[in-house]
DNA sequence: CCGGATATCTTGTCAACGGCAAGATATGCT
DNA sequence: AGCATATCTTGCCGTTGACAAGATATCCGG
């Protein structure tokens, strides 16, 4: 259906979007034209209609593909510390795919391949955090821990592809947020970031 | 200079941008409209242009407002966990600032104006963090604290604003911000959000 | 090998927008 | 009263997104 090649242009549709990856990371979403991607593409200012209907239509394909490379690259991680790295390392690396996932306002954000594609990134996050120990004071339970710990690498990554942190956060976004997420579950992980068994009640050997 | 009243239209920059606000909090930052802003203020479509210049110094005024409105929020938290809280709410409340503010692609970033008024409210920040005593396995210090404490703040209001989170967070974001805030510090503060004082090395006396 | 059916892309058009230039009008100051 | 200035308007241009209609290449059945 996507990656036949062979027709007028080969693979439009897959050039587009690599297009607006690439004109997101220069100049950001507002400024994205779709003439401008059919210009780098070579094709007429009117053929991105063809394939994705109009502009927010461009953009839910993005955010689709943003939400199954994240799941991916969550993936990678093999424990809750090294997972919220990739998620740093996923919103800087592919920061045009990231910065449209989280910004409904710009595509359909309720077309059902885009709630899908978020379903499956959103298991992968609540996998990792099922075996995590019950924290001190920890009111939410499990639901909680995923939250807090969403919320951390979510916000470390938005700051830092902001550039709003402070230049002594360093230049190595996955080292500093290393440091941040240590913070958010103190002895609950060991040095190489795996869940430690819980210490006050030892009721589950492992 | 600004609040005067009595001109032609009386204070149109206030009027364009509490309408820029409103604008935003409709359809998001990217649909902004200079000329739709002017028709709503009754003003010609060329007005704006000689308050802001273009559109992005529009924004920038934006944003500058909007890093002052944070600061005087922060203020009115009178402690970490509920300075925490403020800053959920700001970003919720004032969601148009706050989307601006954190999207330097689409203001003028480096302008004079705005990196003071960010130094101001990174100031009262920072400020309350200095207070907190030192958790376990703390590799970055207060520093560390200060950038784990916003990284978990912005990342639980980005993800409220974008409407990411699941629908078992409740519709009060105060209340479910305190939930994770309280998870990041755990015993560090107490039940009223307090620090405690440090329990391991009690050098510095109080 | 051919010829329609279909997918893909082009050309042409329109309203809206941002930005600029030049002019009009109101305000403040002396 | 009269000039300088701030404020706003009118007019224009290039660009954009979206739509309509036409052109062209590919596919598939015969």
């Amino acid at each position: 259906m996507t990656g036949a090649r062979g027709y007028h242009h080969g693979d439009l549709r897959r050039a587009l979007l690599a297009a607006a990856a690439v004109a997101i990371e220069e100049s950001g979403p507002a400024a994205l034209s779709l003439r401008d991607l059919a210009r780098r593409a070579g094709v007429s200012h009117a053929a991105p209609a063809h394939h994705f209907g109009d502009k927010s239509g461009l953009l839910t394909a993005l955010a689709v593909e943003g939400f199954d490379l994240l799941a991916a690259a969550l993936r990678t991680g093999d424990s809750l510390l090294e997972m919220g790295v990739a998620y740093v390392d996923f919103a800087v690396r592919r920061r045009a795919h990231f910065e449209v996932m989280y910004r409904p306002d710009l595509y359909r954000a309720d077309a059902p391949e885009v709630v899908a594609a978020r379903k499956r990134s959103r298991a992968v996050l609540r996998s990792a955090v099922a075996d995590l120990p019950p924290g001190p004071g920890a009111v939410g339970g499990a639901a909680g821990d995923a939250l807090a710990a969403w919320s951390i690498v979510h916000g470390f990554a938005t700051l830092w592809n902001a550039g709003a942190l402070p230049d002594e956060t360093g230049d190595d976004p996955r080292e500093a947020a290393r440091v941040v997420i240590r913070r958010l579950f103190g002895a609950r992980v060991d040095a190489q970031g795996r869940a430690v068994p819980p210490a006050r009640s030892p009721r589950t050997p492992a």
